[in-house]
DNA sequence: TCCTAGTCAATAGA
DNA sequence: TCTATTGACTAGGA
């Protein structure tokens, strides 16, 4: 029942959102594929030449970090002020953030055998889609495929890395907590390219590993692009870590190998059909709450905005979340959540900002409605037939 | 049936 | 206005 509730909740915030803004299931397919790929061929790029031109041309213009603080004010601006959609902040969307509570059941298949009442994260698939094409951009670049490429790719890149890495790994050693379940916390990861390639090969393992390296790759042609990563802002706030400008996932430190631990451990093999239910990765949930706190802080986004557009949580509930973060190895559901944050934090800032903006208008108008009301209004609903609920209700509340 | 995790919604406080 | 806290609720598992 809750979950029904939770996937109609969110899905017909995406509903809601497709409804008002049709123009918005065009750009998605060629989201920020047109960062690397304006010459790339895939279906989705090809579905909208327009809105891939149009979509080009917002990343051409190569919002600068400054303009993304004041666009970030705008959004919220707009969106909290019940502002109109405005299609010149319709900046491509993530999957991810287009999808901001996706319940798509394939979300985590293969890595969580929970499936928990609350909206499953889109589905890394779904998030590798976007990235599809960078997969193939790289294999052409590499002019190699296969799965190995992912290996070699990370050592292409791993000096980047390890001098990204590095001095955030010492800041992150001195945290304190072990936020990971390998009790060495973040020892787990000392080292970074080790991890790296070890995330890598866990992913590769995964049917979303392309996704993630290619994010752990591609960093740099995304500030090349002039795009901002999310990095380049967040950064010097966060543990005095220097950001690599070209590095807006900085997630490397966040995370932390599952491998580590089955090394450790012995007890454990990747790969495995056991380990890799749900430990692909781990994410050191301190960090990422310190650095959302961070990101909410340094953009003056209420948690109440981020909990309930890219979470799909309440205010409180992200409160709590930022404020006592459990390990990593206590979570179960929870994971999902940080699983959002960590994302979240991976996009570049203009997806950021469109993940904020996306969800707002129905998210506030679907707000403040006990549970139970809102379940057994979604039951009727289906009950009548309705299959989008979501835009039935919003007209309603509307 | 009980326990735990996760979350929500209300509310107090800054 | 925003954040932190808290009580209550639900789902899942033992």
């Amino acid at each position: 029942m809750k979950t029904a509730y939770n996937a109609y909740r969110c899905l017909a915030k995406d509903l809601d959102v497709y409804a008002m803004n049709p123009e918005m299931t065009m750009d998605i397919g060629s989201l920020s594929h047109e960062q690397d790929l304006m010459s790339g061929h895939s279906p989705h790029h090809n579905r909208n030449p327009g809105a891939s031109l149009r979509i080009h041309q917002d990343l051409t213009v190569a919002p600068s970090r400054s303009a993304m603080v004041s666009s970030m004010a705008s959004i919220l601006d707009g969106v909290g002020g019940g502002g109109e959609y405005r299609p010149e902040l319709s900046l491509p969307l993530h999957h991810a953030m287009s999808m901001p509570c996706d319940t798509s059941p394939s979300g985590m298949s293969g890595t969580y055998t929970t499936l928990t009442p609350l909206q499953p994260l889109p589905p890394i698939s779904t998030v590798s889609d976007k990235f599809h094409h960078h997969h193939h951009h790289h294999q052409r670049l590499s002019g190699n495929v296969s799965g190995s490429f992912t290996l070699m790719r990370d050592e292409r890149t791993l000096p980047a890395m390890n001098n990204l890495y590095s001095p955030y790994h010492k800041d992150m050693s001195g945290m304190g907590q072990s936020l990971s379940p390998l009790g060495s916390g973040l020892g787990s990861i000392h080292n970074t390219q080790q991890t790296l390639h070890n995330y890598s090969h866990e992913k590769m393992l995964s049917s979303n590993f392309d996704a993630h390296t290619a994010m752990l790759t591609r960093g740099d042609q995304h500030l090349s692009r002039g795009l901002g990563g999310p990095a380049a802002g967040m950064m010097p706030h966060l543990n005095g870590m220097h950001g690599h400008p070209g590095h807006p996932q900085s997630h490397g430190p966040v995370l932390a190998s599952n491998r580590d631990r089955s090394l450790s451990s012995s007890s454990s093999s990747t790969g495995a059909p056991g380990s890799g239910s749900g430990q692909l990765e781990e994410i050191n949930t301190r960090e990422v709450a310190q650095r959302i706190t961070a990101e909410l802080k340094r953009y003056s986004i209420p948690q109440a905005i981020f909990a309930q557009r890219v979470l799909c949580r309440s205010q409180g509930t992200l409160s709590d979340l930022l404020r006592n973060p459990k390990p990593w190895s206590k979570l179960k559901s929870g994971r999902e959540t940080f699983r959002r944050m960590w994302k979240w934090l991976q996009e570049p800032e203009f997806q950021r900002m469109s993940a904020l903006r996306l969800a707002g208008k129905t998210s506030v108008q679907k707000k403040r409605a006990r549970p139970k009301q809102r379940q057994e209004q979604y039951t009727k609903e289906v009950a009548a037939g309705f299959h989008r609920p979501a835009a039935a209700n919003t007209s309603g509340h509307l």
